[in-house]
DNA sequence: TTTTTTATGTCAACAATGCTGACGTAAATA
DNA sequence: TATTTACGTCAGCATTGTTGACATAAAAAA
């Protein structure tokens, strides 16, 4: 590996020097985040849109479709051919709303409940091996420039119910 | 959007929490972070895996493929299409190596260096945004954690020679 | 009640980007 | 001289994103 470009004492490349960082640590962090995943999946027969499927399918149960497609921000095309998969393969069930018979209301099934064990046990024991040799303040500072990156309002506040001290 | 499954007062869900909104912060930081770029590269004829390539050669200038397969963790195949493309549209160029002539030392022409500059201005916008509203100290845990996250050691010593203080 | 909108699904085609496997060449090294 | 290394290429396949068109049932509006 060569020493990477233009890196002098000029304040400015300093700068740019500090973004790059953060652009590749978020490279390398999310190309490896995924690595145990896709090797399972593979095994499946299944690919990473099928594990976020399952995921946020676990994560917020009794979910619509389109609640679904808002996380994900992909095309309900998209998103119905894995979606499909999972159903017909018994990992998740769908029921008509309640009150809105329209909708499809998400839910993983036992099997689908493991498979999202599985799946996740790699990305948790990363997590937590992080934080814990980090500590509790670097965790808090790595919170705050995750949400900075985060483009939406609507997704930023899917965690601001989360406070150790209150809850 | 519904509320969170499994939410109670047990240490053990808090726990989960905390390591889920983890790596959900990562998918959607992750997944606004590359969407501009994605838009830029669409209008070009590109995808995402041109946008690696060509951010790695920016930052490596003089790296073999070698150095940028051990980056990117794909098959020489697979860097092999896109590399080719790059080279024939005139965005890098390749020379031999001056002491190994079996190595292709890999560097962006100026017409590279431009698309580089375009497609990291968002990223790099982004994270000038949520570095400054983060505050140092922020930063600084985020660093911590997120080298905490990279599996290699070769990986994470591409940052060790970053220190504000010291430079 | 009729019309329009919404939630969801489906078919088809295409592009990008991973993969495996096989094979080839030139240069360095043993 | 034989082997290994760095790189490239051809072929085929799977996943996952896209656009566009069309369909149905249910809710909401006129």
């Amino acid at each position: 590996m060569n020493t990477p470009a233009e890196t002098s004492a000029n304040p400015l490349f300093l700068r740019d020097e500090e973004l790059r960082q953060g652009i590749e640590m978020l490279f390398y962090a999310y190309r490896d985040f995924i690595a145990e995943p896709d090797a399972i999946l593979r095994r499946s027969g299944f690919g990473r849109a099928h594990h976020r499927v399952i995921y946020f399918v676990g994560r917020y149960p009794d979910d619509t479709v389109s609640a679904l497609l808002d996380i994900l921000q992909i095309t309900k095309q998209s998103l119905s051919r894995v979606l499909g998969q999972l159903v017909r393969e018994g990992y998740i069930k769908q029921d008509k709303g309640p009150q809105d018979r329209r909708q499809r209301l998400l839910r993983l099934t036992e099997k689908g409940r493991e498979m999202e064990r599985q799946l996740t046990a790699d990305q948790r024991a990363r997590f937590s091996r992080a934080y814990r040799d980090a500590g509790a303040e670097a965790v808090d500072g790595f919170r705050k420039v995750m949400l900075g990156l985060i483009s939406r309002d609507d997704d930023r506040n899917r965690f601001k119910h989360f406070d150790k001290t209150q809850r």
